[in-house]
DNA sequence: AGTCAACCTCGGCCGC
DNA sequence: TGCGGCCGAGGTTGAC
């Protein structure tokens, strides 16, 4: 589900929900989601007491802040945060709840399970999984088309494949990826290593710009995303290419595709995204 | 280096 | 109209 929009949401979201409560106790109904530490017990034994400081992001990844500890959250599919007063009814697939001493709590709901938290010592989350080798964030300012091409332009991939790797670029999945190649007029299947400096450059502005609006948007909600106070975002109203089947293109008026690349359905124009330039005669 | 299945559950759609 | 079954869903990882 969520991509950077949609953490970047999230992110503001709980900042202004959970900074300075303090956790009683916690409790893991799901030991899966928790792969770090190894033991659920120890990891809602180390929260105990702590207070929460702030919340950041790193590509799709939560970093909660509290008082000499770091928690990495990452809501894969359909992972979401919710504050709720302790007496709220418990709703399905929630699966770690940290209790505050003031009486409400944040709970953690993930009906595919797929979610997972990794809990560190400040500073050690960086040096290790899964944080530590993420590529740019295409928001900060050093995302510049240098970076960009020097990362990305020498590779055989296909573009789409690589944008969705967070390898390179962090924060595009595959719904920023289709508008993103859209916007730039760059057939999904291209590779990297035959994109033209044009290209590019319309890709770099691209990713900016889509990404930038989503987030004023408040992100897309496609199925199933909410943010910590329960609203859905409003970008999936804007949405030019992903999930506009057979609809016709905004650009040109042909139908847009469907296709499956890197094994995730993509929807391109035919006609603005072409495979190959069209030859001058 | 690149591709693909696997991790889960649920909702939508097809066919009877 | 109702129901069983199949397919696919926004992400990442580990195995070929």
């Amino acid at each position: 589900m969520p991509e950077l929009p949609e953490v970047e949401t999230v992110k503001r979201t709980l900042n202004e929900l959970i900074i300075g409560k303090k956790i009683e106790r916690v409790s893991v109904h799901l030991p899966r989601i928790i792969q770090r530490p190894a033991d659920p017990e120890v990891f809602a034994a180390m929260l105990e007491g702590h207070t929460f400081e702030g919340v950041a992001r790193r590509g799709k990844f939560l970093r909660l802040l509290l008082d000499g500890l770091v928690l990495v959250s990452h809501l894969r599919m359909e992972g979401r945060y919710g504050v709720f007063r302790s007496d709220d009814p418990v709703e399905k697939h929630t699966h770690v709840i940290f209790h505050f001493t003031d009486g409400t709590e944040l709970r953690y709901k993930d009906v595919r399970q797929f979610g997972t938290m990794h809990l560190f010592l400040p500073g050690e989350e960086w040096v290790n999984p899964p944080l530590n080798k993420l590529g740019l964030e295409p928001l900060d300012e050093d995302f510049t088309l240098e970076r960009f091409r020097a990362v990305l332009a020498h590779r055989k991939g296909k573009i789409k494949s690589l944008l969705l790797s967070q390898l390179y670029v962090v924060g595009i999945g595959n719904i920023y990826a289709d508008e993103a190649l859209f916007a730039a007029r760059i057939h999904p299947e291209r590779t990297a290593d035959s994109l033209t400096r044009p290209e590019w450059k319309r890709l770099h502005e691209a990713i900016i710009h889509v990404l930038q609006e989503a987030v004023k948007q408040g992100g897309s909600s496609i199925k199933s995303y909410v943010n910590g106070q329960g609203e859905m975002g409003m970008f999936q109203q804007q949405l030019a290419a992903y999930g506009r089947e057979d609809e016709p293109c905004m650009r040109c008026g042909k139908r847009i595709r469907k296709i499956t690349v890197a094994g995730r359905g993509t929807h391109y124009c035919p006609n603005c995204q072409r495979r190959k330039k069209r030859l001058a005669r």
